[in-house]
DNA sequence: AAGTGGATCAACCGCCATAAG
DNA sequence: ACTTATGGCGGTTGATCCACT
């Protein structure tokens, strides 16, 4: 004989909750705690499940859940623990606090998920579509957007083998569980693939974060404090020199895991004959239509007279179909791309655009997101320092909890 | 004003591992 | 040892909103 049912399941209200069922959900945990959940609605005095009430309460009435439009930086962390963890949602809300697994799921399936597969990026692989590679016009576009790909590329490859790594590492303790006795403890459920550790060791990924931390503790250079920080601004990036990330499989050459790397975004731009120039940095130059800039965000962009082509789906078009009107953060990342793809190259050949502009702007509201420097460019201003001490938490958050269950 | 389609997100569904009887 | 409920999780649905025609 097993356990008893948790509740009737004929005649409990189902669909979305009301005000005065909620006022008596928070009103019975504020004074009950929720304990069991299936004695919950009956005492409560809710016709609903237990589950039904457990999946109100965690995804929204918990006083802790934080709601609203997600930051910059926790896109940031939702891309890059998903091409590490998958569809972990779980363990990738862990990291992020106050967000439930569920906000992040929808957010990931409405916004980001879309973002990448403009950017030619499968969402679900996290590696570079193959026709954008086909897509290339120019052989000098397809070979630096090849070796961009490439970066990438390697970088799944270093989250596949850490994966490897992690199910070898799993069934080697499955094995050694067995051999041992039964004074084992009972299994604890692992946030990160729901194994049993039996030794304290770090999940393989950790590896990559500790060595992507500490790419952060050797900038390369001294403009790194204006940097974007994204394993998405390394396909964005005309850098040559950026490393790839450690693989012990294909890349036996590199000791350090060396990502992601800070670098600009460059500018996109386009010229009166529609040819893309960067400058000797490799950055995109944006002529404007009208160099009067002043501190309105609205006029700044009006000015980028873009090619109607080279819109993407997302962008926001005023009324002449003529303009594209970059409010918010994916635009700008989606603009950079679209024209990186769609301007035929990163020839860097072309002289620098004379356009200046005389004071720094604020592209948008969202803290570090973009600024526009004295020479027109848009750097995406994510500083060094909190980004250190942001992968110093990501790293503390794993290890606590890690240690937790060991 | 009505119809349509896309976007959003709360809520449900179904599966799995584990706990409890 | 076996059965079955529970809790947790990821996938999916459908109601609602909103912009556009």
């Amino acid at each position: 004989m097993g356990r008893s049912p948790c509740c009737e399941k004929v005649g409990l209200k189902k669909g979305p909750w009301t005000p005065e069922e909620d006022q008596k959900l928070i009103a019975y945990i504020e004074e009950f705690g929720h304990g069991s959940w299936r004695a919950l609605p009956s005492k409560a005095g809710l016709q609903r499940c237990g589950k039904s009430c457990r999946l109100r309460w965690t995804n929204y009435l918990r006083p802790d859940i934080k709601r609203g439009k997600f930051s910059l930086q926790e896109e940031q962390t939702i891309i890059q623990l998903h091409a590490l963890l998958g569809n972990r949602w779980s363990a990738i809300a862990a990291q992020l606090p106050r967000r439930t697994d569920n906000e992040i799921k929808n957010y990931w399936n409405t916004h980001l998920k879309k973002r990448l597969t403009r950017m030619g990026i499968d969402p679900t692989t996290h590696k570079p579509k193959t026709d954008t590679l086909g897509s290339s016009s120019s052989a000098s576009h397809y070979s630096k957007d090849s070796a961009n790909l490439s970066h990438m590329a390697q970088w799944e490859s270093a989250r596949l083998e850490a994966e490897a790594r992690l199910v070898r590492e799993t069934n080697k303790l499955k094995v050694q569980k067995q051999l041992e006795s039964s004074t084992a403890q009972p299994p604890a459920r692992l946030f990160l693939n729901k194994i049993t550790p039996i030794q304290p060791s770090l999940p393989p990924c950790l590896d990559i974060l500790k060595a992507w931390q500490s790419s952060w503790s050797k900038p390369k250079d001294e403009n790194s404090n204006n940097k974007m920080h994204s394993m998405y601004a390394m396909m964005l990036s005309n850098d040559e020199n950026l490393e790839s990330p450690t693989s012990t499989l294909n890349f036996p050459g590199t000791t350090l895991l060396p990502l992601p790397l800070p670098v600009t975004v460059p500018v996109p731009t386009m010229t009166t004959n529609n040819v893309v120039p960067f400058n000797q940095n490799n950055n995109l130059l944006l002529p404007l239509t009208d160099t009067t800039i002043n501190n309105d965000e609205e006029e700044i962009w009006k000015n980028f007279n873009l090619p109607k082509q080279n819109m993407m789906e997302g962008g926001d078009n005023d009324d002449n179909n003529n303009m594209l009107n970059l409010q918010q953060d994916d635009d700008i990342m989606a603009a950079v791309e679209a024209f990186r793809s769609s301007c035929g190259g990163f020839d860097n050949t072309i002289p620098i655009s004379s356009t200046t502009i005389s004071t720094n702007v604020v592209l948008e509201g969202e803290e570090n997101l973009a600024m526009m420097n004295g020479e027109g460019n848009i750097i995406c201003n994510v500083n060094l320092e909190e980004n250190k001490h942001y992968w110093n938490s990501i790293l503390g958050l794993v290890s606590d909890e890690m240690s937790m269950v060991l």
